[in-house]
DNA sequence: TGAAATGTTGGGGCG
DNA sequence: ACGCCCCAACATTTC
Protein backbone atom coordinates (compact mmCIF):
# COMPACT_ATOMS: atom_id res chain seq x y z
CA UNK A 1 0.00 0.00 0.00
CA UNK A 2 1.85 3.17 -1.32
CA UNK A 3 1.53 6.29 0.63
CA UNK A 4 0.87 10.17 -0.66
CA UNK A 5 1.62 13.48 0.89
CA UNK A 6 -1.12 16.02 0.75
CA UNK A 7 0.52 19.74 1.04
CA UNK A 8 -1.72 21.85 2.06
CA UNK A 9 -0.86 25.08 0.79
CA UNK A 10 -3.62 27.26 -0.15
CA UNK A 11 -6.40 24.92 -0.50
CA UNK A 12 -7.19 24.99 3.42
CA UNK A 13 -10.49 22.46 2.69
CA UNK A 14 -12.58 19.53 2.10
CA UNK A 15 -14.93 19.52 -0.20
CA UNK A 16 -13.70 20.07 -3.93
CA UNK A 17 -10.26 19.57 -3.10
CA UNK A 18 -8.97 17.84 -6.33
CA UNK A 19 -5.34 17.25 -4.72
CA UNK A 20 -7.48 15.36 -2.01
CA UNK A 21 -9.60 13.39 -4.22
CA UNK A 22 -6.16 12.46 -6.36
CA UNK A 23 -4.41 11.38 -3.02
CA UNK A 24 -7.34 9.42 -2.51
CA UNK A 25 -7.98 7.90 -6.02
CA UNK A 26 -4.54 6.03 -5.70
CA UNK A 27 -6.26 4.09 -2.74
CA UNK A 28 -3.20 5.23 -0.66
CA UNK A 29 -2.50 6.23 2.69
CA UNK A 30 -2.85 9.94 3.16
CA UNK A 31 -0.65 12.29 5.13
CA UNK A 32 -1.88 15.50 5.07
CA UNK A 33 0.71 18.16 5.96
CA UNK A 34 0.94 21.99 5.88
CA UNK A 35 4.59 23.40 5.84
CA UNK A 36 5.24 27.28 7.43
CA UNK A 37 8.14 28.20 5.28
CA UNK A 38 10.21 30.57 5.68
CA UNK A 39 9.77 34.61 4.11
CA UNK A 40 11.11 34.96 0.84
CA UNK A 41 9.60 37.65 -1.52
CA UNK A 42 6.05 38.95 -0.65
CA UNK A 43 6.24 37.24 2.85
CA UNK A 44 2.58 37.23 4.05
CA UNK A 45 1.46 40.39 6.28
CA UNK A 46 0.44 40.19 9.84
CA UNK A 47 -3.16 40.38 8.49
CA UNK A 48 -3.09 37.35 6.28
CA UNK A 49 -1.38 35.39 8.81
CA UNK A 50 -3.97 35.71 11.56
CA UNK A 51 -6.43 34.65 9.04
CA UNK A 52 -4.28 31.31 8.48
CA UNK A 53 -4.21 30.58 11.72
CA UNK A 54 -7.10 30.45 12.20
CA UNK A 55 -8.10 28.63 8.89
CA UNK A 56 -5.81 26.10 9.73
CA UNK A 57 -7.29 25.63 13.16
CA UNK A 58 -10.68 25.11 11.15
CA UNK A 59 -9.38 22.15 8.38
CA UNK A 60 -7.02 20.77 11.67
CA UNK A 61 -10.28 20.05 13.21
CA UNK A 62 -12.63 19.08 9.78
CA UNK A 63 -9.74 16.63 9.33
CA UNK A 64 -9.87 15.38 12.95
CA UNK A 65 -13.37 14.53 12.16
CA UNK A 66 -12.85 12.40 9.60
CA UNK A 67 -10.36 10.45 11.05
CA UNK A 68 -7.56 12.39 9.71
CA UNK A 69 -4.90 14.15 11.34
CA UNK A 70 -2.97 17.43 10.25
CA UNK A 71 0.65 17.42 10.64
CA UNK A 72 2.32 21.31 10.98
CA UNK A 73 6.01 21.00 10.36
CA UNK A 74 8.22 23.94 9.78
CA UNK A 75 11.38 24.92 7.23
CA UNK A 76 11.90 24.70 3.75
CA UNK A 77 9.72 22.75 1.84
CA UNK A 78 12.26 20.85 0.44
CA UNK A 79 14.04 19.55 3.84
CA UNK A 80 10.71 19.20 5.33
CA UNK A 81 9.61 17.08 2.26
CA UNK A 82 12.38 14.69 2.30
CA UNK A 83 12.05 14.21 5.97
CA UNK A 84 8.50 13.17 5.59
CA UNK A 85 9.06 10.57 2.56
CA UNK A 86 11.90 9.01 4.51
CA UNK A 87 9.40 8.85 7.58
CA UNK A 88 6.25 7.79 5.82
CA UNK A 89 7.69 6.26 2.51
CA UNK A 90 5.97 8.61 0.22
CA UNK A 91 5.69 8.47 -3.23
CA UNK A 92 3.84 11.37 -4.58
CA UNK A 93 2.88 14.24 -3.09
CA UNK A 94 -0.79 16.20 -4.25
CA UNK A 95 -0.87 20.00 -3.74
CA UNK A 96 -3.20 22.38 -5.77
CA UNK A 97 -1.78 25.21 -8.46
CA UNK A 98 -0.42 28.64 -6.77
CA UNK A 99 1.12 29.87 -10.18
CA UNK A 100 3.30 32.42 -8.21
CA UNK A 101 6.12 33.70 -10.11
CA UNK A 102 9.66 32.05 -8.75
CA UNK A 103 10.63 33.28 -4.93
CA UNK A 104 7.54 33.99 -3.96
CA UNK A 105 5.47 31.66 -1.46
CA UNK A 106 2.89 30.09 -4.27
CA UNK A 107 5.69 29.26 -6.17
CA UNK A 108 5.36 25.81 -7.27
CA UNK A 109 7.63 23.15 -8.05
CA UNK A 110 6.98 19.58 -9.67
CA UNK A 111 9.44 17.60 -7.88
CA UNK A 112 10.65 17.89 -4.47
CA UNK A 113 12.89 15.97 -2.35
CA UNK A 114 12.94 13.16 -5.28
CA UNK A 115 8.86 12.97 -5.51
CA UNK A 116 6.94 14.16 -8.03
CA UNK A 117 4.51 16.61 -7.10
CA UNK A 118 1.41 16.01 -8.51
CA UNK A 119 -0.23 19.83 -9.22
CA UNK A 120 -3.98 20.14 -9.39
CA UNK A 121 -6.09 22.96 -10.38
CA UNK A 122 -8.53 23.63 -7.53
CA UNK A 123 -7.38 27.19 -6.91
CA UNK A 124 -9.11 28.30 -10.26
CA UNK A 125 -11.76 27.66 -12.62
CA UNK A 126 -8.79 27.30 -15.69
CA UNK A 127 -5.33 26.49 -15.73
CA UNK A 128 -3.81 30.10 -15.18
CA UNK A 129 -1.89 29.50 -19.06
CA UNK A 130 -5.15 29.54 -20.87
CA UNK A 131 -7.01 30.61 -23.05
CA UNK A 132 -4.93 31.82 -25.59
CA UNK A 133 -5.97 34.45 -28.20
CA UNK A 134 -6.05 34.09 -31.97
CA UNK A 135 -2.62 34.83 -32.24
CA UNK A 136 -1.61 32.18 -29.83
CA UNK A 137 -0.35 35.05 -26.51
CA UNK A 138 -2.15 35.54 -23.41
CA UNK A 139 -5.22 37.43 -23.31
CA UNK A 140 -4.47 41.54 -21.99
CA UNK A 141 -7.64 42.57 -22.08
CA UNK A 142 -10.71 41.58 -19.82
CA UNK A 143 -13.41 41.86 -21.72
CA UNK A 144 -12.66 39.42 -25.00
CA UNK A 145 -10.92 37.20 -22.28
CA UNK A 146 -13.99 37.04 -19.78
CA UNK A 147 -16.30 36.60 -22.92
CA UNK A 148 -13.70 33.48 -24.06
CA UNK A 149 -13.47 31.85 -20.62
CA UNK A 150 -17.52 32.11 -19.88
CA UNK A 151 -18.50 29.96 -22.94
CA UNK A 152 -15.68 27.56 -22.00
CA UNK A 153 -16.40 27.09 -18.08
CA UNK A 154 -18.18 24.10 -16.63
CA UNK A 155 -17.59 23.48 -13.05
CA UNK A 156 -18.03 20.02 -11.96
CA UNK A 157 -17.29 20.66 -8.08
CA UNK A 158 -16.97 16.91 -6.01
CA UNK A 159 -18.20 17.08 -2.80
CA UNK A 160 -16.02 16.08 0.46
CA UNK A 161 -15.01 12.65 1.55
CA UNK A 162 -16.86 11.50 4.61
CA UNK A 163 -14.17 9.38 5.72
CA UNK A 164 -10.24 9.28 5.28
CA UNK A 165 -7.57 6.96 6.15
CA UNK A 166 -5.91 7.25 9.83
CA UNK A 167 -2.48 9.06 9.79
CA UNK A 168 0.42 6.79 12.03
CA UNK A 169 0.52 8.30 15.38
CA UNK A 170 4.03 8.45 15.46
CA UNK A 171 4.33 11.35 13.03
CA UNK A 172 5.52 14.47 14.73
CA UNK A 173 3.57 17.30 14.28
CA UNK A 174 4.16 21.30 15.53
CA UNK A 175 1.09 22.65 17.90
CA UNK A 176 -0.53 25.83 15.88
CA UNK A 177 0.46 28.13 18.28
CA UNK A 178 4.15 26.96 17.64
CA UNK A 179 3.94 28.32 14.19
CA UNK A 180 3.94 32.40 16.02
CA UNK A 181 1.02 32.94 13.24
CA UNK A 182 -0.88 35.16 15.57
CA UNK A 183 0.19 38.81 16.33
CA UNK A 184 2.24 39.70 20.07
CA UNK A 185 0.13 42.37 20.35
CA UNK A 186 -3.76 41.90 20.60
CA UNK A 187 -4.85 44.10 17.50
CA UNK A 188 -6.33 41.15 15.91
CA UNK A 189 -9.83 41.87 17.95
CA UNK A 190 -11.40 43.88 15.12
CA UNK A 191 -10.59 40.81 12.32
CA UNK A 192 -12.17 38.36 15.05
CA UNK A 193 -15.23 40.39 15.43
CA UNK A 194 -15.63 40.86 11.44
CA UNK A 195 -14.64 37.47 9.93
CA UNK A 196 -14.88 33.40 10.41
CA UNK A 197 -11.85 31.68 8.49
CA UNK A 198 -12.08 28.38 7.77
CA UNK A 199 -13.91 26.21 5.42
CA UNK A 200 -17.35 26.46 7.18
CA UNK A 201 -17.44 30.24 7.74
CA UNK A 202 -16.90 30.12 3.55
CA UNK A 203 -19.57 28.05 2.86
CA UNK A 204 -22.00 29.83 5.31
CA UNK A 205 -20.89 33.14 3.91
CA UNK A 206 -21.78 32.02 0.01
CA UNK A 207 -25.15 30.48 1.59
CA UNK A 208 -26.01 34.47 2.44
CA UNK A 209 -24.55 35.73 -0.81
CA UNK A 210 -26.78 33.43 -2.70
CA UNK A 211 -29.87 33.83 -0.46
CA UNK A 212 -29.86 37.66 -0.07
CA UNK A 213 -27.09 39.44 -1.83
CA UNK A 214 -27.41 38.71 -4.88
CA UNK A 215 -30.42 40.19 -5.87
CA UNK A 216 -29.07 43.73 -4.76
CA UNK A 217 -25.56 43.15 -5.83
CA UNK A 218 -25.13 45.41 -8.99
CA UNK A 219 -26.18 48.42 -7.37
CA UNK A 220 -25.65 47.62 -3.97
CA UNK A 221 -22.02 46.80 -4.25
CA UNK A 222 -21.42 50.23 -4.60
CA UNK A 223 -22.16 51.37 -1.97
CA UNK A 224 -19.89 50.67 0.99
CA UNK A 225 -22.16 51.71 3.55
CA UNK A 226 -24.43 48.14 3.13
CA UNK A 227 -23.16 44.15 3.33
CA UNK A 228 -23.85 43.81 -0.32
CA UNK A 229 -20.27 42.52 -1.60
CA UNK A 230 -19.65 38.76 -1.88
CA UNK A 231 -16.60 39.44 1.27
CA UNK A 232 -15.63 35.74 -0.18
CA UNK A 233 -12.30 37.38 -1.23
CA UNK A 234 -10.12 36.12 1.62
CA UNK A 235 -12.00 32.46 1.60
CA UNK A 236 -10.87 31.99 -2.18
CA UNK A 237 -7.47 33.20 -1.30
CA UNK A 238 -6.94 30.59 1.50
CA UNK A 239 -8.91 28.15 -0.56
CA UNK A 240 -11.68 27.64 1.96
CA UNK A 241 -13.55 27.12 -0.88
CA UNK A 242 -13.25 26.35 -4.27
CA UNK A 243 -13.74 28.44 -7.57
CA UNK A 244 -15.60 25.73 -9.19
CA UNK A 245 -18.34 26.04 -5.89
CA UNK A 246 -19.09 29.39 -6.18
CA UNK A 247 -19.51 29.10 -10.16
CA UNK A 248 -22.12 26.30 -9.29
CA UNK A 249 -24.03 27.89 -6.64
CA UNK A 250 -24.36 31.07 -8.94
CA UNK A 251 -25.40 29.51 -11.97
CA UNK A 252 -27.88 27.87 -10.11
CA UNK A 253 -28.95 30.94 -9.05
CA UNK A 254 -29.13 32.08 -12.75
CA UNK A 255 -30.85 28.57 -13.56
CA UNK A 256 -33.58 28.86 -10.94
CA UNK A 257 -34.67 32.05 -12.81
CA UNK A 258 -37.30 32.51 -9.76
CA UNK A 259 -35.66 36.44 -9.59
CA UNK A 260 -34.39 38.03 -12.83
CA UNK A 261 -32.62 40.28 -10.22
CA UNK A 262 -30.54 37.46 -8.97
CA UNK A 263 -29.79 36.42 -12.15
CA UNK A 264 -28.44 39.32 -12.99
CA UNK A 265 -26.55 39.39 -9.33
CA UNK A 266 -24.82 36.28 -9.88
CA UNK A 267 -23.60 36.86 -13.75
CA UNK A 268 -22.29 40.20 -12.28
CA UNK A 269 -20.13 37.96 -9.61
CA UNK A 270 -18.94 35.63 -12.11
CA UNK A 271 -17.79 38.54 -13.69
CA UNK A 272 -16.20 39.69 -10.82
CA UNK A 273 -14.75 35.39 -10.14
CA UNK A 274 -13.49 36.18 -13.53
CA UNK A 275 -11.39 39.33 -13.01
CA UNK A 276 -9.82 37.00 -10.27
CA UNK A 277 -9.03 34.37 -12.66
CA UNK A 278 -7.83 36.91 -15.33
CA UNK A 279 -5.46 38.18 -12.31
CA UNK A 280 -3.84 34.78 -12.46
CA UNK A 281 -3.64 34.66 -16.10
CA UNK A 282 -1.86 38.00 -16.45
CA UNK A 283 0.71 37.28 -13.30
CA UNK A 284 1.44 33.94 -14.64
CA UNK A 285 2.36 35.16 -17.83
CA UNK A 286 3.93 38.61 -17.10
CA UNK A 287 5.95 37.46 -13.65
CA UNK A 288 7.34 40.85 -13.66
CA UNK A 289 4.26 43.08 -13.17
CA UNK A 290 3.86 42.49 -9.30
CA UNK A 291 6.85 44.93 -8.96
CA UNK A 292 7.36 46.49 -12.46
CA UNK A 293 4.88 48.28 -14.76
CA UNK A 294 2.86 46.14 -17.07
CA UNK A 295 3.60 49.22 -19.15
CA UNK A 296 7.26 50.15 -19.53
CA UNK A 297 6.00 53.90 -20.29
CA UNK A 298 5.73 53.77 -16.87
CA UNK A 299 9.38 53.07 -15.72
CA UNK A 300 9.97 56.68 -16.59
CA UNK A 301 6.97 57.99 -14.45
CA UNK A 302 7.98 60.58 -11.54
CA UNK A 303 6.29 59.23 -8.84
CA UNK A 304 6.72 61.58 -5.74
CA UNK A 305 9.07 60.57 -2.68
CA UNK A 306 6.89 61.50 0.08
CA UNK A 307 6.90 59.73 2.96
CA UNK A 308 4.56 62.17 5.49
CA UNK A 309 1.32 61.89 3.06
CA UNK A 310 2.11 58.20 2.61
CA UNK A 311 2.29 57.60 6.16
CA UNK A 312 -1.18 59.82 6.58
CA UNK A 313 -2.69 57.46 3.67
CA UNK A 314 -1.55 54.47 5.60
CA UNK A 315 -3.31 55.79 9.48
CA UNK A 316 -6.39 57.25 7.65
CA UNK A 317 -5.20 60.58 8.33
CA UNK A 318 -5.70 62.79 5.16
CA UNK A 319 -8.17 64.94 6.00
CA UNK A 320 -10.17 63.71 3.13
CA UNK A 321 -13.41 61.62 4.96
CA UNK A 322 -13.60 59.16 1.85
CA UNK A 323 -9.75 58.08 1.53
CA UNK A 324 -9.78 58.24 5.87
CA UNK A 325 -12.98 55.80 6.33
CA UNK A 326 -11.64 53.49 3.59
CA UNK A 327 -8.29 52.84 5.54
CA UNK A 328 -9.59 52.65 9.01
CA UNK A 329 -12.13 49.98 8.58
CA UNK A 330 -8.77 48.48 6.75
CA UNK A 331 -6.90 48.69 9.69
CA UNK A 332 -9.67 47.57 11.99
CA UNK A 333 -10.94 44.94 10.15
CA UNK A 334 -8.48 43.65 7.70
CA UNK A 335 -10.54 44.18 4.26
CA UNK A 336 -11.94 47.34 2.78
CA UNK A 337 -15.15 48.14 0.28
CA UNK A 338 -13.79 47.37 -3.26
CA UNK A 339 -14.92 50.80 -4.28
CA UNK A 340 -13.37 52.79 -1.30
CA UNK A 341 -10.06 51.00 -2.38
CA UNK A 342 -10.39 52.35 -5.90
CA UNK A 343 -10.75 55.50 -4.10
CA UNK A 344 -8.05 55.41 -1.61
CA UNK A 345 -5.73 54.01 -4.37
CA UNK A 346 -6.32 56.88 -6.81
CA UNK A 347 -5.67 59.62 -4.24
CA UNK A 348 -2.65 58.06 -3.44
CA UNK A 349 -1.38 57.28 -6.93
CA UNK A 350 -2.98 60.20 -8.80
CA UNK A 351 -3.45 62.66 -6.16
CA UNK A 352 -0.42 62.57 -4.51
CA UNK A 353 1.73 61.34 -7.45
CA UNK A 354 3.10 57.79 -4.85
CA UNK A 355 4.68 55.12 -6.16
CA UNK A 356 1.89 52.01 -6.64
CA UNK A 357 3.98 49.57 -4.82
CA UNK A 358 3.69 51.80 -1.87
CA UNK A 359 0.29 51.23 -1.17
CA UNK A 360 0.34 47.85 -3.24
CA UNK A 361 2.96 46.64 -0.05
CA UNK A 362 0.66 48.07 2.79
CA UNK A 363 -2.10 46.48 1.44
CA UNK A 364 -0.08 43.15 1.34
CA UNK A 365 0.34 43.66 4.98
CA UNK A 366 -2.56 45.13 6.47
CA UNK A 367 -5.72 43.28 3.68
CA UNK A 368 -6.98 39.54 4.76
CA UNK A 369 -7.49 38.97 1.30
CA UNK A 370 -4.18 40.10 -0.10
CA UNK A 371 -3.30 37.89 -2.99
CA UNK A 372 -0.09 38.52 -5.17
CA UNK A 373 -2.38 38.33 -8.68
CA UNK A 374 -5.38 40.30 -7.54
CA UNK A 375 -3.02 42.96 -5.69
CA UNK A 376 -0.79 43.39 -8.56
CA UNK A 377 -3.29 43.64 -10.90
CA UNK A 378 -5.78 46.08 -9.31
CA UNK A 379 -2.54 48.74 -8.10
CA UNK A 380 -1.48 48.55 -11.56
CA UNK A 381 -5.45 49.02 -13.08
CA UNK A 382 -5.47 51.91 -10.57
CA UNK A 383 -2.10 53.66 -11.28
CA UNK A 384 -2.87 53.61 -15.00
CA UNK A 385 0.43 51.51 -15.92
CA UNK A 386 -1.24 47.91 -15.58
CA UNK A 387 -3.42 45.30 -18.36
CA UNK A 388 -6.34 47.08 -19.73
CA UNK A 389 -6.16 49.63 -17.00
CA UNK A 390 -7.97 52.72 -16.34
CA UNK A 391 -6.38 55.91 -18.55
CA UNK A 392 -3.79 57.53 -16.42
CA UNK A 393 -6.54 60.08 -16.62
CA UNK A 394 -9.52 58.44 -14.89
CA UNK A 395 -8.64 60.53 -11.42
CA UNK A 396 -11.40 59.85 -9.18
CA UNK A 397 -12.85 62.76 -6.96
CA UNK A 398 -12.88 61.19 -3.45
CA UNK A 399 -15.58 63.81 -2.62
CA UNK A 400 -17.89 63.62 -5.72
CA UNK A 401 -17.26 59.35 -5.09
CA UNK A 402 -18.26 59.99 -1.20
CA UNK A 403 -21.54 62.26 -1.99
CA UNK A 404 -22.48 59.61 -5.33
CA UNK A 405 -21.81 56.64 -3.14
CA UNK A 406 -22.57 56.93 0.35
CA UNK A 407 -25.18 59.88 0.20
CA UNK A 408 -26.44 59.71 3.88
CA UNK A 409 -22.45 59.51 5.18
CA UNK A 410 -23.57 56.28 6.93
CA UNK A 411 -20.14 54.87 6.04
CA UNK A 412 -18.10 57.85 7.08
CA UNK A 413 -19.96 58.15 10.45
CA UNK A 414 -19.01 54.37 10.87
CA UNK A 415 -15.13 54.76 10.78
CA UNK A 416 -14.93 58.45 11.61
CA UNK A 417 -16.74 58.90 14.63
CA UNK A 418 -15.08 62.52 15.51
CA UNK A 419 -17.61 63.53 12.15
CA UNK A 420 -20.28 62.47 13.09
CA UNK A 421 -21.95 65.42 14.42
CA UNK A 422 -21.89 66.72 10.84
CA UNK A 423 -24.83 67.28 8.42
CA UNK A 424 -24.59 64.86 5.64
CA UNK A 425 -24.03 68.57 3.87
CA UNK A 426 -20.43 69.07 5.54
CA UNK A 427 -19.23 65.58 6.24
CA UNK A 428 -18.16 64.96 2.57
CA UNK A 429 -15.54 67.97 2.30
CA UNK A 430 -15.53 69.60 5.81
CA UNK A 431 -12.55 71.43 5.16
CA UNK A 432 -14.94 73.24 2.20
CA UNK A 433 -17.25 75.33 5.03
CA UNK A 434 -14.84 75.03 8.52
CA UNK A 435 -16.66 77.84 10.17
CA UNK A 436 -20.03 75.53 9.65
CA UNK A 437 -18.00 72.58 10.67
CA UNK A 438 -17.14 74.72 13.55
CA UNK A 439 -19.90 75.40 14.75
CA UNK A 440 -21.60 71.60 15.12
CA UNK A 441 -18.17 71.20 17.60
CA UNK A 442 -15.53 70.06 15.18
CA UNK A 443 -12.75 72.42 15.13
CA UNK A 444 -10.28 71.17 11.75
CA UNK A 445 -6.46 70.41 12.53
CA UNK A 446 -7.68 69.60 16.09
CA UNK A 447 -10.32 66.66 15.87
CA UNK A 448 -10.22 66.04 12.67
CA UNK A 449 -6.97 66.85 10.05
CA UNK A 450 -7.11 69.14 7.31
CA UNK A 451 -6.84 67.63 3.93
CA UNK A 452 -3.04 66.69 3.18
CA UNK A 453 -3.62 67.66 -0.55
CA UNK A 454 -5.76 69.93 -2.68
CA UNK A 455 -7.57 67.60 -4.74
CA UNK A 456 -7.96 70.24 -7.42
CA UNK A 457 -4.22 70.81 -7.78
CA UNK A 458 -3.12 67.60 -7.52
CA UNK A 459 -5.23 66.49 -10.29
CA UNK A 460 -3.55 69.48 -12.84
CA UNK A 461 -0.26 68.06 -11.26
CA UNK A 462 -1.08 64.19 -12.14
CA UNK A 463 -2.32 65.45 -15.38
CA UNK A 464 0.75 67.45 -16.33
CA UNK A 465 2.99 64.39 -15.15
CA UNK A 466 1.34 62.21 -17.07
CA UNK A 467 1.41 64.78 -20.65
CA UNK A 468 5.27 65.39 -20.16
CA UNK A 469 5.15 61.24 -19.77
CA UNK A 470 3.27 60.83 -23.44
CA UNK A 471 5.31 63.44 -25.25
CA UNK A 472 8.68 61.56 -24.21
CA UNK A 473 7.36 58.30 -25.24
C1' DT B 1 -15.39 50.75 -12.35
C1' DG B 2 -14.17 59.43 -13.86
C1' DA B 3 -14.21 64.40 -13.74
C1' DA B 4 -14.39 68.79 -15.58
C1' DA B 5 -14.91 71.74 -19.43
C1' DT B 6 -17.52 72.79 -23.22
C1' DG B 7 -21.49 72.53 -26.23
C1' DT B 8 -26.53 72.08 -27.03
C1' DT B 9 -31.29 72.33 -26.11
C1' DG B 10 -35.57 73.81 -24.34
C1' DG B 11 -38.59 76.05 -21.05
C1' DG B 12 -39.83 80.13 -18.60
C1' DG B 13 -39.46 85.01 -17.25
C1' DC B 14 -39.54 89.36 -19.04
C1' DG B 15 -39.54 93.63 -21.70
C1' DA C 1 -46.47 87.67 -30.24
C1' DC C 2 -41.72 87.83 -30.25
C1' DG C 3 -36.88 87.94 -29.23
C1' DC C 4 -33.72 87.79 -25.67
C1' DC C 5 -31.55 86.09 -21.67
C1' DC C 6 -30.86 82.82 -18.11
C1' DC C 7 -30.15 78.43 -16.54
C1' DA C 8 -30.91 73.71 -15.74
C1' DA C 9 -30.54 69.41 -17.93
C1' DC C 10 -28.37 66.72 -20.88
C1' DA C 11 -24.74 65.40 -24.40
C1' DT C 12 -20.07 65.65 -26.07
C1' DT C 13 -15.33 66.40 -25.70
C1' DT C 14 -11.04 66.66 -23.40
C1' DC C 15 -7.83 65.48 -19.98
Amino acid sequence: MSTSLLWFRRDLRLDDQPALDAALARGSRVVPVYVESGAGRWAEGAASRWWRHHSLAALSEALAERGSRLLLRRGDPQTVMATLVRETGAVEIHTNRLAEPPGCAGADSDQLAGVPVRLHGGNLLNPPELPRNRSGGPYRVFTPYYQRVLGELNPAPRPAPTALPAVPGDLDSLRLDQLGLLPRQDWARGLAARWTPGESGAQARLERVVDSILAAYPEGRDRPAEDATSCLSPHLHFGEISPARVMLELQAAVMAQRDTRQAAGARELVRQLIWREFAHHVLLHFPHTCEQPFDPRFGQFPWREDPVTLAAWQRGETGIPMVDAGMRELWHTGFMHNRVRMIAASLLTKSAGIHWLHGARWFWDTLVDADLASNSLNWQWVAGCGVDAAPFFRIFNPVTQSRRFDPAGVYLRRWLPELSPLPNALIHAPWEKPALVQDRGVVLGRDYPRPVLDLAVSRNRALAAWKRLLQKA
